[in-house]
RNA sequence: GGUCCCGUAGCUCAGUUGGAUAGAGCAACAGCCUUCUAAGCUGUGGGUCGCGCGUUCGAAUCGCGCCGGGAUCACCA
């Protein structure tokens, strides 16, 4: 890579010059800022001590001894204490040439390591997904597609949270007010018709507490002795005893919500490799806390309780068994993932969850870790922010959700209404106008989402539509279809910019040269979204490698063009740019249109 | 209260291994379609980077202290 040859003559400068070796990466580097002619800065302050001199003077010398020792170098110039560099046009040729039509610029081939295990979605059967899991679902799944640009195997997993309290809620309600109600009988999807009893239950739960401390109870009393609550408690141990009727109404309800979430999710266009259950995996981890006992990595209390003590490590104790000696969440946590570990012997597992469990995982690897579980070391908590409403967090229970399925068919009306108004859905057939509006919906959503830092908190406001224009998902497909139409033309008249290559005859214009820049920068960004976990960064990248491109063609005529050598020249640059965009938007999950 | 995260333009967001004059989009205003798709392009206005002190040749970025917002700290999951 010309950025490790540069640092590395540049040591070789500070050697020849000032007598002193100096490591590459004491050495300050970065892209030049766009006002400022260059392509690469050298920041010579830290190198003053050596050198003795002036800023200035220490700049012009490296600078000449780079000229001198590096052919790509064409010129460079100084101010103050940076030195910019200028690349000759012939690099950025031959990275055009070489890299231009080369199928796999920018990703890396497959290492033939230990897969990756990723965690994603991980819903409950309780309600149907909504916003904040769309989040999740995003994240996850292009977070996979970057891994595999960088060389991993990933195995996509997903943790279904299909037992517990909050099940037995919905089932309760169902029982109670059901009236025998199926998703054929009432034309919902199954997971919002579950959804419907779950909030039903929070209702008449929430009038009983009203009731009890009318009565004169306290409230935290009411909460924990209201019937409704006393009698999906009893559910839940009916269920553990495996009562018929209980589990049949739990494999009956669960199945809708499959239902539910598989179309949800073909439509959202996430999938899995492996799908755990946490019915089939709540008692996992009993035996490991058992072993920490008999270890002493592990306490255990008086009343036969287990804990963890993190109080060294600066957090707090941490049970992990009751006095009955039933489990708690961290202890299946602890099972799942040595179950995981077992499964797939993987290099790394990665949990993306909200950062509200962020101490949940800090505590579960600490654990681990305790018990002599080497594998820990490689978990990885993928910590997303949440998805707040104006009027603060969604509340499934409240019902003040954005819900999944309504947000992609108002996405898709949106786009509907926008191609239609803009006529541009004219000559196309039903399907193809549905794929289309599809394609744009989502991309917008999509987008949307993946452009924000993970790790923030990020705001929506349903009552403003997700944008069409400016940095936004449609704005990139645009720029896409548009390169699409131009290629398609120049194919018809006859272009070969594949297999003839631009001689390069004029020197790069700056809209030329600025393009292919960021074209070369793919590559890092790939790189960057992997190391980071962050999906942000290729949204980010590819957002501007789509203005840069537009500057281009509003500026540069192409097949207008009468020196031949430059219409090829930028038909390169039209053709490359067309398929950095499609990967990049691949590796976010959006699909992107030869049309709109 | 302890721990962690966040605070950048009216709004939504970029920008941190410390670098040059802090950037986009939306919204507002003014231009550009007889020429490759105007979901585009160009321009104008808009900032004590929450506040203060410190480290440094240099701080949105690092440290300390405040202010404001959020999460978490259950024999819940």
């Amino acid at each position: 890579m010309i950025e490790e040859i540069i640092l590395a003559k540049c040591c070789e400068a500070v050697q020849h010059l000032y007598g002193q070796e100096v490591s590459p990466g004491s050495i300050g580097m970065e892209k030049t800022k766009k006002e400022i002619t260059g392509d690469f800065t050298i920041v010579v302050f830290s190198l003053l001590k050596i050198s003795r001199k002036s800023p200035e003077d220490t700049a012009m010398e490296i600078g000449d001894y780079l000229k001198n020792n590096i052919p790509e170098i064409a010129e460079f110039n100084v101010i103050k204490g940076f030195l910019n560099l200028v690349l000759s046009d012939r690099f950025w040729g031959d990275f055009l040439s070489r890299e231009g039509t080369r199928t796999g610029y920018g990703f890396r081939e497959n290492r033939h390591e230990a897969p990756v295990v990723l965690e994603y979605s991980s819903p409950n059967t309780n309600k149907p997904l909504h916003l904040g899991h769309i989040r999740n679902n995003l994240l996850g799944f292009s977070l996979a597609e970057i891994l595999k640009a960088n060389g991993h195997d990933v195995v996509k997993v997903n943790l279904v949270n299909d037992r517990g309290i909050h099940i037995c809620k919905s089932m309760l309600a169902y029982m109670n007010w059901g009236d025998g109600e199926t998703p054929q009988s009432t034309g919902m999807k199954g997971d919002h018709l579950i959804g419907k009893y779950y909030v039903l239950f929070d209702k008449k739960y929430k009038e009983e507490i009203r009731e009890l401390v009318a009565t004169g109870m306290t409230a935290e009393d009411a909460e924990k002795k209201a019937p409704l609550i006393l009698e999906a408690q009893d559910i839940l141990r009916r269920w553990e005893a495996r009562d018929e009727a209980v589990v049949s109404l739990w494999k009956t309800m669960n199945g809708w919500a499959y239902e539910g979430f598989d179309q949800t999710y073909l439509r959202l266009g996430v999938d899995f490799d492996k799908v755990y259950h946490e019915s089939e995996t709540y008692l996992l981890g009993k035996q490991l806390v058992m072993d920490g006992l008999k270890s002493g990595a592990l306490v255990g209390k008086e009343d036969g309780s287990v804990w963890a003590d993190l109080r060294e490590e600066g957090l707090d104790e941490k049970l992990l068994l009751r006095s009955d000696g039933t489990s708690v969440y961290m202890t299946q946590d602890l099972g799942t993932a040595e179950l995981r570990n077992d499964d797939f012997h993987p290099s790394a597992m990665i949990y993306v969850v909200g950062n509200e469990q962020n101490y949940h995982f800090d505590v579960l690897k600490r654990v681990l870790l305790k018990l002599g579980k080497d594998f820990a070391a490689n978990i990885h908590h993928l910590s997303y922010g949440m998805v707040e409403l104006p009027m603060g967090k969604m509340k499934s229970r409240e019902g003040t959700v954005v819900d999944a399925d309504d947000l992609m068919d108002e996405m898709f009306a949106t786009a509907e209404t926008t191609t239609r108004e803009l006529g541009k859905a004219d000559e196309l057939s039903q399907p193809e106008a549905n794929k289309l509006f599809n394609t744009i919906g989502l991309g917008a959503l999509k987008y949307f989402i993946l452009k924000v830092d993970p790790k923030k908190n990020m705001l929506f406001d349903p009552a403003e539509s997700i944008d069409f224009n400016g940095n936004t998902g449609p704005f990139i497909q645009y720029t896409y279809a548009r390169i699409q139409s131009l290629l398609a033309r120049a194919g018809g008249a006859g272009y070969d910019w594949k297999s003839r290559r631009a001689d390069l005859l004029n020197p790069l214009l700056p809209l030329e040269k600025e393009t292919i820049k960021r074209l070369f920068l793919f590559e890092e960004a790939v790189v960057v979204a992997g190391k980071e976990m962050n999906p942000s960064v290729i949204a980010n990248y590819v957002y501007d490698l789509a203005k840069v491109y537009n500057q281009f063609y509003q500026e540069l005529p192409v097949l207008k063009e009468e020196n031949v050598e430059k219409a090829l020249l930028r038909l390169a640059v039209t053709s490359m740019a067309g398929e950095v965009i499609r990967r990049s938007m691949k590796l976010l999950g959006i699909e992107v249109p030869a049309r709109m």
